[in-house]
DNA sequence: CTGGTATTAGTACCAAGTGCTAAAAAAATT
DNA sequence: AATTTTTTTAGCACTTGGTACTAATACCAG
């Protein structure tokens, strides 16, 4: 055997984290060892055979998609929410997100998180945002966590208005300040608490 | 037992779709008949076997993720530049961009396109948004195309910035208006550090 | 040489099927 | 009613990709 039985799980664990749907045999053909060994291994490193590897696979996509129904539309995942108060969401900033030249995220990103959870703070059938005043503080980089506050301000009850303020931070430096006008039909109306 | 044939194929089928997850066994006892009739009716409807619906639904994941990886650059077409003067892009709303609920374009598409359209008309290595002021006329739905103009008002060297100007139209109605003030390196040292 | 870890082999068994044949049961047709 | 056709059920062998368990080696160190 090329090297020790430790450096072979940790290139397991890899191989199967990237490709779920590789067997015991493929994987025991291209380490060189038995199927059995193979399966040693998962037994110690606690991986589950091919089929629950890839029931696992499409039960989180089901999930997510079930669930997403009201949350697929906030960019971010909302940890935190008191409905027409505040808010707060995470967002993992990935290579996608950022600029290929610096490495940078892309302005609209930001905004996007900010704007959503702006969205969804207002215990409102329709929040639509009318003006936002941001600023782009500090840059952000890929596998950053951006974590994000809304707080709502006050309201404008004739003219159906909610000022919210909204603040990025990472690390706990803030990297995005906002403030939004959002447009809503109702004022504070019927009360269904979507805590998280 | 209850209904025809028809009837049960058209109920299997449902049931499938809205749960692969379900064994033969399962479905069998569902609608009153023997495994092999269930068999027999994903034979005729061409319906996969448990395990290969759930590696479909996985790969279909998986697809999707990667595929997502790479996001263009620009929000939009451009269709008109002069580096560091004016820009024209256009945007076609579709379905993905708009709110379920009531069909509204959502307003971080809106600032993307205009965001990214300030960052094109810069020419230079790095630009970044630093502050935005934007307001959204009109909403705006799915089918109309978005016609955006950015037009560079001004330069303040000193600090290294560009004030930008965009403006949205869709049927030369404006839905989306803004000011950008982006940072960008030209020539100086790199590094963007802003108040705050 | 003895002991412990690591690896391999082999067997029985499982879930959830496919493929095939054949027989009953139900429905339609003559 | 008798016959034909369709539908349903049953049974068996076989397949994948495993689990669980036992037993035999191999390797390496003190």
């Amino acid at each position: 055997m090329k090297r020790t039985k430790k450096e072979r799980q940790r290139l397991l664990t890899e191989t199967i984290e990237d490709n779920p749907f590789v067997t015991d045999e493929q994987l025991a053909s291209q380490f060189g060892v038995s199927v059995q060994t193979i399966r040693l291994d998962r037994m110690e490193l606690a991986i589950p055979e091919l089929r629950e590897r890839i029931k696992d696979v499409a039960a989180k996509k089901y999930e997510n998609e079930v669930k997403s129904l009201p949350i697929d539309e906030v960019i971010g995942e909302i940890i935190d929410i008191e409905l027409d108060s505040r808010a707060i969401s995470i967002f993992d900033v990935g290579a996608e997100h950022v600029f290929q030249r610096n490495g940078i995220a892309r302005g609209h990103h930001l905004f996007a998180q900010a704007n959503s959870l702006a969205v969804a703070v207002i215990n409102d059938e329709l929040a639509l945002t009318v003006k936002a005043n941001v600023f782009f503080v500090k840059p952000v980089r890929a596998g950053d966590r951006v974590i994000t506050k809304a707080i709502v301000r006050g309201q404008h009850n004739e003219k159906n208005r909610t000022y919210i303020d909204v603040v990025s931070t990472v690390n706990n430096d803030t990297v995005f300040k906002g403030e939004f006008e959002m447009y809503r039909t109702k004022g504070k109306g019927d009360n269904h608490e979507t805590s998280n």
